[in-house]
RNA sequence: GGGCCGAUAGCUCAGUCUGGCAGAGCGACGGCCUCUUAAGCCGUCGGUCAAGGGUUCAAAUCCCUUUCGGCCCGCCA
């Protein structure tokens, strides 16, 4: 059945992240996984989790949550398996600290001190659950609601399908009023267990966070349990959120099992519980910290076995790290206004376990890269070795779908040279003479392939790199000898005589040297006459793809 | 201070699990195409596998120490 051999998880702990995934035997690292979930004998539905807290602009570090569990469900399903996708959005999660950034729904990134954001509301709301905090923008129900539809998009931008779950809308619901029953039936077992991992946890410590009914703050500290009434009594206490401390307003009161949260320590492995959790990756920031004391919690307190685990690696953004609040970061609608949602995909199938930068500038070797894979899957390359011939047939299908023809790519840099000029009938003239669009290419083939250009044009700009050209739209000011004067006159009556782009590549050189001007000098011309710079693409084919009637008048230095 | 993960060619990365000649693409350099000009073809260069030690007939790979980058061990997620 599902179990085509090929790996021995005999001897793997299944349940430590950093050899979960590391398994010998699979090219591919989403099959390695998939062996080790399938050892843990899951129940059908096998249930894939991601999550994070909507607490900002969602950058390319969260979508970790997304594809690196993708292709874990891709790879399941393709062995037969049923599996849900679900997404956490822990909005019921207290703000703890402003913003620098914030988007709109349209994902243009603001400073929160922009006119468009309503500090205010984010401001004097420290403290409150992300759902009970109003939208900054007045547009979605709340802080949370606004900041999930963007992860939602997020997920739909790079077409992977994903159950949203807020955990909000657990908690209304009441769904883990059993589990915090239990918890507080048995606070000295959870206090114990706890208390191994984190050296604060005290005599004292409750697991669970009354939200105040007077301030709205999930600074509750709970003083008596009424089990057999499903509520505590709580005062409303301080909290410290990094360096500053939020304060509770004093009022004593009565709350319900649905009215507070539990510490992350706990609510996690409870949401593997409510919502049968099979597998969940995380990042490196987890592994050390809740996976260890989530593990021992919902084995000895929960009575639950844990998810199959696996960690990912962060990303570096340019060589930074990924922040938010130090404003370094870049959103996917960022990204795909650059990149083909596949070569975005096909960025998440390498190695999870490696530290990675995700460099704007040198954007062009990822998608050579990804172009040589597609090349690879459709035979048009040898693949390296036996190793990546697997990968290659395993992972491709998952990052695109897999057409009755390869599709026909344009470089990516000279998709971006292509982005000199707007008109799209000399961008294909323009690839076609350098030979990337083939003759019998249909319209729709070609339509997809000059689609690039759009992307390595803003590429080109955003990055202010060797790429960045345009055509000169006046004719540029110049300083000519006189015999290259008469060479370019000589080349112009060449070009208007009628010949191909070799035949003016040849001439190119024949004028210079009938003239006396250096080749050197007089290819430089022709760069500054047509692109107001001192080198540019292959001259011939180039001025052949352009209008005969500009080209002309430009080589003749007319206005 | 204790623990964990990573580091391979100028760049982007395979290879480390399971020890067996140090790899690919891009770039650079050289040649070819009547032709130095972002195309194409051919070729060359490029390495202290972060450093040092150990095990072994054999180490990028296994073990130990160190350096650098990052994470956890407070709160929070």
């Amino acid at each position: 059945m599902s179990d085509d051999g090929g790996t021995d998880v005999e001897d793997v702990d299944l349940y430590d992240p950093y050899e979960v995934g590391n398994i010998g035997g699979r090219a591919f690292w989403a099959d390695a996984v998939a062996d080790a979930i399938l050892a843990s004998d899951p129940d059908e539905p096998i249930v894939i989790k991601g999550g994070v807290s909507p607490s900002g602009v969602p950058h390319i570090g969260h979508f970790n949550e997304i594809l690196r569990s993708y292709f874990v469900a891709e790879a399941l399903r393709d062995r037969g398996h049923e599996v849900r996708q679900v997404f956490s959005t822990d909005d019921k999660d207290p703000l703890r600290k402003i913003p620098r950034t914030l988007a709109d729904l349209d994902w243009n990134v603001v400073d929160f001190g922009d006119e468009s954001v309503d500090s205010g509301a984010v401001g004097q709301n420290l403290g409150k659950p992300y759902t009970d905090i109003p939208d900054p923008f007045g547009c979605c129900d709340s802080y949370g609601a606004h900041f999930t539809e963007l992860l939602e998009q997020s997920a739909e931008l790079v077409d992977v399908p994903v159950e949203f779950v807020s955990n909000t809308d657990l908690y209304a619901d009441g769904e883990f009023e059993a589990i915090t029953r239990d918890l507080l039936e048995h606070t000295e077992l959870a206090r114990e267990t706890l208390s191994a991992y984190q050296a604060s946890v005290g005599d004292s410590y409750v697991p669970f966070t009354p939200q105040c009914s007077e301030c709205g703050l999930l600074t509750g500290q709970v003083v008596d349990v009424d089990v057999d009434g499903s509520t505590v009594e709580y005062v409303c206490s301080d909290m410290e959120a990094g360096d500053r401390t939020i304060e509770g307003c004093g009022h004593e009161g009565t709350a319900t099992f649905r009215e507070g949260k539990l510490p992350w320590r706990f609510e996690w492995p409870a949401q593997w519980e409510i919502l049968g959790v099979d597998f969940e990756p995380f990042g490196k920031d987890h592994a050390e910290g809740s996976w260890p004391s989530g593990t021992d919690i919902a084995r000895n307190v929960l009575g639950i076995e844990p998810p199959v685990p696996m960690v990912y690696e962060w990303f570096t953004l340019n060589g930074e790290a990924l922040s938010s609040s130090a404003g370094n970061i870049v959103t996917v609608a960022e990204v795909l206004d650059l990149l083909e949602p596949e070569v975005f995909r096909y960025f998440f199938t390498k190695n999870p376990r490696k530290q990675r930068d995700f460099d704007v500038t040198t954007l062009d070797q990822l998608v050579e890269e990804f172009d040589r894979f597609e090349r690879v899957f459709y035979g048009a390359e040898e693949p390296r070795d036996e190793e990546e011939a697997e990968l290659v047939e395993r992972a491709y299908p998952m990052v695109t779908e897999v057409a009755d023809d390869q599709p026909i790519r344009i470089p990516y840099t000279f998709a971006a040279v292509l982005g000199m000029t707007d008109d799209p009938e000399l961008r294909e003239q323009m690839a076609r003479r350098e030979g990337h669009i083939p003759e019998d290419a249909t319209e729709v083939e070609i339509e997809a392939a000059l689609d690039r250009v759009e992307r390595a044009r803003r590429w080109a700009k955003r990055t202010d790199n060797e790429y960045n050209y345009r055509l000169a739209e006046d004719l540029p000011e110049t300083d000519f000898e006189a015999a290259t004067e008469a060479a370019l006159d000589e080349l112009a009556d060449f070009v208007e005589a009628g010949h191909d782009g070799e035949e003016i590549q040849g001439e190119i050189y024949e004028a210079a040297k009938r003239n006396d001007v250096e080749v050197g000098d007089f290819f430089a011309a022709g760069y500054e006459l047509f692109l107001d710079t001192d080198q540019g693409p292959r001259l011939g084919p180039f001025l052949a793809a352009l209008d005969e009637q500009f080209v002309l008048e430009r080589l003749r230095r007319e206005d």
